[in-house]
DNA sequence: CGGAATCCAAGAAGATACTG
DNA sequence: CAGTATCTTCTTGGATTCCG
């Protein structure tokens, strides 16, 4: 398997739209594609669902697939991915210090 | 003045190809556009000026023009550019535990 | 040397339609 | 409902040139 550098988590799991907000819905207890479209203004199930994906393949969230009619599908978070949640809002909390100063 | 969500430093400080390259060599020392760009292998003069623009405009890093003949410009990290790194090693170190429990 | 302007190629995202 | 495929539009990055 390739190399993955942190660069490239922050590249393709954090630097594109949608991705915080994606994050903090699944944090949310919101797991479901379906309403993780309509949670997350502006963003397409198209869009949605290559994220997910990504997020999949980067180890961040989980996904459960439910062999049910109609299909049923749940996305939570991994242990890496609550981290990097606390990371966020880390950074958050950073960010807003940052602009109180100036 | 816009309010500036944490989604948005992550989009445009940290997403995009070259930003933690940068900021690291910054770290490292190396301080002046065009050693910063021999030192990011793939970036052009270009891309880097746009990047450093960037990293100033959200309070990453910090300019320090010289009026001197040929120019001199420094770039420096601000307080929140240096925990802004700290918190990308503790992402780089998760992500490598996280890939050594697969 | 630093950086802005221009032009072009590549990648990301929006809109829609379609399958299991 | 979830997910893929196609097509179009917009944004990003690469290459080059010019100015202070």
């Amino acid at each position: 398997m390739s190399e993955i550098d942190v660069t490239e988590v922050f590249e393709k799991c954090l630097g594109c739209r949608y991705m915080v907000a994606i994050l903090r819905r699944i944090e949310q207890g919101i797991q479901r594609p379906g309403q993780l479209e309509k949670a997350v203004d502006g963003m397409t199930a198209k869009v949605l669902s290559e994220r997910l994906k990504r997020l999949v393949e980067y180890g961040v969230v989980e996904k459960t697939s439910y062999s049910e009619i109609p299909p049923r599908v749940e996305y939570t978070l991994s242990t890496f991915g609550q981290r990097l949640l606390e990371i966020i809002d880390e950074v958050d909390i950073l960010h807003k210090e940052a602009r109180l100063k100036k």
